[in-house]
DNA sequence: CAAGTTACCTGACGGC
DNA sequence: TGCCGTCAGGTAACTT
């Protein structure tokens, strides 16, 4: 499910409802996720603290604690954390749950159990960089995910451009969706190598990136499938997609046939006349 | 170190 | 209707 953009809608949308409430009690479906949930921690350092704080990293959302604990929630492929009142019944496949001062529940929902969830103290600050964060890249909205950034990263690599996008280690958020979308408005074709890309095209490629991450965050997010926001909201950048699963149509721009091809192991999509 | 492969898990969809 | 294969927004642990 999510990208960079829809961890960005979650986040921004808990932020309005949770901040200044106090966690009142927990539960959990007990089920198994791809990283052992540390349940008995998680409820230690969660119930009867109040939340000061949701940000985004990668594709985490924080949430910080008056303790100054911090939870990290990664949500793989199919995960989510939404608000819901308390007439709302826990539904198939939620595997954790805070109950709120107001009444209301804040619930992890993951089918594929792809996600995962880490808590960690205020004294842990350092270990939390150590453990989740290490291998992770620059943000793409921050200054060092840049030009002469890409370009010198590049350097001895054999790897194609639309990989190298999706590697965490590179820059951190991008998935399938919005490599493929952000190659089309760069007009760079996904299986290019990157050492033969220019300045002049990792800089084009910096701005799309940026630009199709704002407006994807200023849609909501994209939903395929099921992707809701914290508040249950569909995301609406998937009608702004001009390559993403559109195989077969036509170009937008120049009417030749979007193609469709496994680059490593992953479905792109791209205009072979546009991106060179 | 880089890059390729496999594994984790459920659900939706198309073919038969 | 159902069974089967394939595919899906992600990442980490492997091997090569």
């Amino acid at each position: 499910m999510p990208e960079l953009p829809e961890v960005e809608v979650i986040t921004q949308g808990l932020r309005q409802h949770i901040i200044g409430r106090k966690i009142t009690s927990i539960w959990c479906s007990g089920k198994k996720l791809r990283v052992p949930l540390p349940f008995a921690d998680i409820s230690e350092k969660t119930v009867g603290k109040i939340i000061c704080g949701v940000t985004r990293r990668a594709k985490y959302v924080q949430i910080i604690l008056n303790t100054g604990s911090l939870l990290a929630v990664h949500l793989g492929m199919t995960g989510n954390l939404g608000l819901f009142k308390d007439e709302n019944q826990r539904a198939k496949h939620d595997h954790l749950e805070w109950e709120l001062d107001d009444g209301t529940f804040l619930r992890f929902n993951d089918s594929r159990r792809f996600g995962s969830i880490r808590i960690f103290s205020k004294e842990d600050a350092t270990t939390t960089e150590q453990t989740i964060y290490k291998n992770i890249g620059p943000e793409p909205f921050s200054e060092f995910f840049s030009t002469t950034y890409l370009y010198q990263l590049a350097k001895g690599r054999s790897t194609t451009v639309k990989q190298f996008l999706m590697t965490s280690n590179v820059v951190a958020g991008i998935g399938n969706i919005y490599a493929n979308e952000s190659l089309f408005r760069a007009g760079i074709n996904p299986a290019r190598k990157v050492t033969t890309l220019s300045k002049k095209e990792w800089s084009r490629l910096v701005d799309t990136v940026q630009q199709v991450l704002t407006h994807a965050i200023e849609c909501g997010g994209s939903t395929i499938n099921d992707f809701l926001s914290a508040s249950q909201e569909r995301g609406y950048f998937q009608m702004n997609f001009k390559v993403y699963g559109k195989a077969g149509e036509q170009c937008l721009g120049c009417d030749t046939t979007i193609a469709k091809r496994i680059i490593g192991g992953r479905a792109s999509f791209f205009c072979p006349r546009c991106q060179k």
